[in-house]
DNA sequence: GCATCGGGAGAACGATCGTTCTCCCGGCCG
DNA sequence: CGGCCGGGAGAACGATCGTTCTCCCGATGC
């Protein structure tokens, strides 16, 4: 048997890339007892409900996805304005991998955002957060608010056109769009 | 009684209308009798299962966006640089909607591209057609090709995130982007 | 060794949903 | 006028799914 911890990784982990392949409806709970091998009933003592454990996946993604920016970031990037473009970098890692299929929490709020206030919230949420690391890096150049926004759009429109094409080729046109809105600036 | 050409009307006004605003799973086929007034019967003479229903409202709304698009770039604007900022004021005029809840093919793809290979190949048509309005404008500004994918991904980014944040600005602080890029090749 | 407790496997239950069927009515044709 | 056809209302059916329950086993403590 699998400790407590191990058993909710494994959930999580299986829950967050099964309803990344095939929507969040479209995965049965049994789906996730047999590809993450926790029982049915250690999967209801650690999640009660479907919707906890779809929130459980999104807002474990959204710290996820705020850490691996941030460290990318401070990793690959010296100053704000390379640490802006450095973002379209790492969405580029990010639709290359696998499997990609769009970011979750458009495709969640898609699906759910208009049955689930959670689910909005937390997309809601997310998107806000990726708009202020933007915000960070424009304020530190002195840049008009708007330039964050701006370039938060590129981001989500490179998301959700990457998705859908399956082409990785997005990101890299964005972060072109993105110099030249930066280069404004500067 | 209604005759064949009303029911479709209606049956495809009410189903676009319900997925729109609770996404395409959660609406159930009892629903969307009750709420266009047409019987099952009829309903399933019309779309013999709701995996045809839900492609054939993606098409027409495909059609409709695209007539919609070039009518209103027709109508208010007069050259291939207007005519793709205009198309961020067309956004601005969908955002505003009451209801509006994001885009119906972003959203679609989201919730049933993984496991609905038609879905996912409307979806990919729509986006491509989006982008070639967008190409055909800047192709008459003899622009680098790329800057399409770009004001592309700009109203795809605006549309995700106006949906999710429920705020019209996006398509404003797209279309400001879009003149920047617009302008490097003017 | 034995009772107890926690967990695994999967059956069972109740609800929902896509789809079909039954029953009935109203209009149309002879 | 009487039989037939198409359609409306909604019950019925079968599948799926979220959730719970049953049964059994293995470990653990005295």
């Amino acid at each position: 048997m699998l400790d407590a911890e191990t058993a909710e990784l494994k959930v999580l982990d299986t829950a967050e890339r099964l309803f990344g392949a095939r929507g969040i409806q479209a995965v049965g709970m049994d789906a996730i007892r047999s590809a993450s091998g926790v029982s049915l009933k250690r999967l209801y003592q650690l999640f009660p409900s479907k919707d906890l454990l779809v929130e459980a996946v999104l807002r474990r993604r959204d710290e996820a996805v705020r850490s691996s920016l941030t460290a990318h970031g401070a990793r690959t990037a010296e100053g704000p304005y390379e640490r802006a473009l450095a973002v379209f970098d790492w969405l580029a890692d990010w639709f290359a991998e696998p499997g990609f299929r769009g970011c979750a929490f458009i495709n969640g709020f898609g699906e759910l955002g208009g049955v689930s206030p959670a689910v909005a919230a937390i997309s809601r949420d997310h998107k806000e957060a990726l708009r202020a690391y933007f915000a960070e890096q424009t304020d530190a150049l002195g840049a008009p608010p708007v330039l964050a926004d701006q370039l938060s759009l590129l981001a989500n429109g490179a998301m959700a056109v990457a998705g859908i094409t399956g082409s990785p080729e997005p990101a890299a046109q964005a972060k072109a769009a993105a110099r030249v809105l930066l280069d404004t600036v500067r």
